[in-house]
DNA sequence: CGAGGTCTTGAAGACGATCAACAAACGTGG
DNA sequence: CCACGTTTGTTGATCGTCTTCAAGACCTCG
């Protein structure tokens, strides 16, 4: 495996601390394959007990959790450099699906590499250890977004993190940034009907802080759109520190 | 430091996997010091970098956000024996505070012997990681039920979710078990007013689903309540799993 | 060209929020 | 011991946000 595999992982550590050289070549060394998955497709199946992780290295990823009546509500969204389903190494069962919304490339990583990881590199481990609470640190915000925020707020706050997202690992500069999820999509993620997104977007353009076209966001009013949205990256841990 | 701090903490732990004698009395000795904190006093302060993590070992407590227009938000409610905070031994800085619901004794941690046992000790760096992932899949579940649930499908999901909890660590059995909430506290953990829960509430009560009264919930029909709340406790991950 | 997905618009209705008031329980201090 | 303020739970009425249902426009792709 090449380490343009794990270009993405290693700029999103590096946001947060540094990485050894010995670290960098472990990374690579445990990924067992890697795969592409077109959209829609099922990259991490509910209700098994998974024997790999999943690092997303290409396209845009989605947790799903499908209920009753037949609504799903997507409980996170990965982009290139997130360690999809680290956890599911400690939980051994999944409560949750993920789904490709896009054309995916996924590498593997056996949970026995993983294990040997804990075992021999304690730094490393706690660098993984911090990515998945991260991800708990998003879920967090989400609730209260969803808690306490208006549709309007709530949709705000959504493209603020994805932008911050994308812009720490070079994937959006100038407020601008790729971003193929579709309105039926977004409902899904912020748990409201597809035609209450769609009036939310609509309000966000005439508002005039963002051109959403052509599956490319671009942000005019940052000011403006972080103040509607409540939204402070703290959360991201975007901090160079020992860990 | 006593065994009986850890108690419900070990409790917890060995639900999922054992735990030696030797974790056992690091557990013990990496605790510095034992606090009381009054009811709505706040344990741990946001927007500091806290040098220690709190363990719960009496009481309920929650995770408090809040948010411009004056309201609040809890994205998690703890309850003994959980490392509430152990997330912000990586996170290095607070996105929210804990609070004290009722009176609460908490056990501290620094976060040097945390990293000194992430050097040492593998296996129970691995366990103190999994209940932290425990943390976010809980927060999905919350992402979940607020986003596609109606509100008594909600509420009762915090219900079974409560109760499964203290079960699990035998603060529950016959479907009783003491929670001191208020219904305000309670709307604020489900981001509903607190008109709308106290009738849901009531709706609960008048389907002989539960009493609750005198800080003691009874569940009269957990089969009913499970279906309403379209409960599934695998997400809790009450499984002994070498990890 | 037709099929299917995506975006958009309109209208109706439901669910939950807000405002307001009151009752009950509790602790405190006079 | 009662008076008092405070917290908690309850009820009614009104309002607004968001959902649902339905239909049409636009696009891409076979």
């Amino acid at each position: 495996m090449s380490t343009a595999t794990i270009e993405y992982l290693l700029r999103s550590l590096q946001l947060r601390d540094k990485v050894s050289d010995e670290e960098k070549v472990e990374l690579v060394r445990i990924i067992s394959q890697t795969k592409i998955f077109e959209p829609g497709a099922s990259i991490v199946q509910e209700d098994v007990t998974p024997t790999h992780s999943c690092l997303l290295t290409e396209g845009l990823a989605a947790r799903c959790h499908y209920v009753v009546n037949g609504n799903r509500q997507i409980s996170a969204v990965h982009i290139p450099g997130d360690f999809m389903d680290l956890h599911n190494f400690l939980l051994k069962r999944l409560d949750h699906g993920i789904v490709a919304l896009t054309r995916c490339k996924v590498a593997l990583v056996a949970h026995e590499n993983l294990h040997a990881v804990t075992e021999k590199y304690p730094h490393l481990t706690r660098l993984l250890w911090l990515s998945t609470a991260i991800d708990a640190a998003i879920h967090r915000a989400w609730v209260v977004t969803m808690g306490r925020h208006s549709a309007l707020s709530q949709l705000s706050h959504f493209i603020c993190e994805m932008y911050a997202r994308h812009e720490a690992i070079g994937l959006a500069t100038n407020g601008k940034f790729d971003f193929a999820m579709s309105q039926a999509q977004l409902s899904d993620c912020l748990g409201l009907s597809l035609v209450h997104v769609n009036r939310n977007l609509q309000e966000l353009r005439k508002l005039g802080l963002l051109v959403w076209r052509d599956q490319t966001i671009e942000i005019k009013n940052w000011e403006k759109l972080q103040e509607l949205a409540d939204f402070d990256p703290a959360y991201l841990s975007f901090m160079k520190v020992p860990r």
